[in-house]
RNA sequence: GGUCGGUUGCCCGAGUGGUUAGGGAUCGGUCUGCAAAACCGGGGACAGCAGUUCGAAUCUGCUACCGACCUCCA
């Protein structure tokens, strides 16, 4: 049975969905003014293993996933921009075309890795209307005030009625010797206090009607408000980073209890980061490194370019609460490991069945579901994709057999789990699709094909230096040529 | 300063109180015209100190170092 990490309690939890059958989850998605980074890709990949996971378990999952379009102040002060208008303004163009033009990026990026489209993805700037009214709710329950326009979080009058800080293990006292003064904070009770609508300052380009003010809603406020809203006001897991539990889901958790009196999240779940030289990557230490400079390798901190599936097996191969270090090394040792792994998956759709299982395939089925079961494992889970590569290869050299049935179950497993849950391409498609495989590609393998035969004749004839010279150009031309017992195989 | 987390072999990274993690690199062997791939095997580890225990990398305490959050951040 699922058992999932709950920041709440800090320990593992078994996993029972609020209604039988079905599963709401809501993940923090990217705020679009750049490029998604190396970072960007860890939640989404580890929440795409859960949303894959659960549909494998048989749950209907509804996953919502937000694009933060508006909002997110560059400083907490009034003069603070909008980190969308000023890249608008930079830029010269409206902010939507901005919002626009990331957001497509972002997709893109996130196709590239295979990770699922989630069920509803709304944009903060759509929802407006629903987070006026649910900054309205809290007003009305008397945890806010309005100052000069601006709405806030009266955090201390909220705290003596609910648990403020209880998901990042804060309490009020720390927060208050612990806050920073910043400045243009006047108009707040407490430096703690956070904005639920804030008045738009006359420069300010993104700004909506509201009975306080022309302005905008508050940083937090449209997870509250677009999480309750399409999966209600209780629903299963709410994901992020972990940069984000303060003071961003703390605030959540405060907006949702003073609105509707509970909380609304039952499994808070959050992914650890991806760090660079032992210091968080990020877009404040200006030391992240985008993924379409990983997919081209033009960054100098890379040594070569690194495929989307190698990013993705790359973060599969830590736990997601763990830190991963990225270093190029790291990289390229993970390209390796992946390639490992195609190739078994290839050779094992080869593989022709015997009488007899004569290895130790093992219980991997088993091993896969209990690893995923504890926390999503992937780590476990290749381990044990790799011990059965080693099977798969020591059959496919006539070592040993595998009967029929094994073979299906085989078959079946690495489908289920390297493909379908890790969400891994291990690039059969070619072998699958042979049927709409275009015409120019057939008559590319035919060529290749006809220079091998004709190596194999040299071969033959002990004319190592037409075979050396026919393999040699096509490996300078980026093939690779393996000679097998009575054949050849080639990969691009 | 407060809160939380980490420290595993050459590198990346799992893990359980007693039994091989896995991947990469490396070394040796098998196979091969050579190569590649594959297979077999080897070496190499749990930050330090103290404690609990028959037994601890795994539990407890202390020390050192690193990091995250406390400001936007995935």
């Amino acid at each position: 049975m699922l058992q999932i990490y709950n920041t709440l309690s800090r320990q593992k939890e078994y996993f029972r969905p609020l209604h039988e059958g079905r599963v709401g989850m809501y993940v923090c998605g990217p705020t679009v003014y750049g490029d998604a980074h190396l970072g960007h890709a860890r939640p989404a990949i580890t929440f795409d293993l859960l949303f894959r996971y659960l549909q494998f378990l048989g749950y209907k999952v509804r996953y919502v996933r937000n694009i933060t379009d508006v909002g997110h102040l560059e400083h907490d002060a009034d003069e603070g921009e909008d980190k969308i208008a000023k890249k608008a303004r930079l830029e010269q163009l409206e902010p939507m075309e901005v919002v626009q033009y990331y957001t497509n990026r972002y997709h893109h990026d996130m196709e590239a890795l295979n990770v699922l489209p989630p069920s509803i993805e709304p944009h903060a700037s759509g929802h407006i209307i629903e987070q006026i009214a649910f900054v309205q709710r809290i007003l009305d329950h008397g945890y806010a005030y309005i100052s000069n326009g601006s709405v806030y979080m009266d955090v201390e009058k909220y705290a003596k009625d609910f648990p403020y800080g209880k998901l990042s293990g804060r309490n009020l006292e720390d927060i208050v010797t612990d806050t920073r003064e910043l400045d243009g904070q006047d108009e707040k009770k407490h430096s703690y206090d956070f904005a639920l609508w804030k008045k738009a300052a006359p420069e300010h380009i993104m700004h909506w009607p509201s009975p306080w003010s022309e302005g905008f809603p508050g940083w937090h406020m449209e997870c509250s408000t677009m999480g309750t809203k399409y999966l209600g006001e209780e629903f299963d897991i709410h994901g992020g980073g972990m940069d984000l539990m303060f003071p961003h889901h703390e605030a959540e958790i405060a907006q949702s209890c003073a609105a509707l009196g509970h909380e609304s999240v039952h499994y808070w779940m959050h992914n650890n980061m991806i760090t660079i030289a032992g210091k968080k990557m990020g877009k404040s230490y200006n030391n992240f490194i985008t993924l379409q400079q990983f997919f081209n390798g033009d960054h100098h901190l890379l040594t070569k370019p690194f495929s989307p599936m190698t990013i993705r097996f790359f973060i599969l191969m830590a736990h997601y609460r763990s830190t991963v270090d990225f270093s190029s090394e790291a990289l390229e040792a993970a390209e390796k490991g992946f390639a490992r792994l195609q190739e078994a998956y290839t050779r094992l759709q080869k593989i022709q069945p015997a009488d007899k299982t004569t290895v130790e395939i093992g219980d991997l089925r088993n091993k896969c579901q209990d690893a995923m079961d504890d926390d999503l494992n992937s780590p476990m889970v290749l381990q044990a994709l790799f011990d059965s590569a080693r099977a798969i290869n020591t059959i496919y050299d006539q070592k040993a057999s595998i009967s029929s049935e094994d073979l299906d179950e085989l078959r079946k497993v690495w489908k289920d789990y390297a493909i379908d849950i890790l969400g891994l391409r291990l690039g059969d498609e070619m072998a699958n699709d042979k049927s709409q495989m275009s015409n120019k590609m057939s008559a590319f393998n035919g060529a290749v094909d006809l220079l091998l035969d004709i190596r194999l004749d040299a071969k033959r004839n002990k004319d190592w230096a037409t075979s050396d010279k026919i393999r040699n150009n096509l490996t300078e031309l980026g093939f690779q040529i393996k000679d097998t017992k009575d054949g050849y195989e080639w990969t691009l």
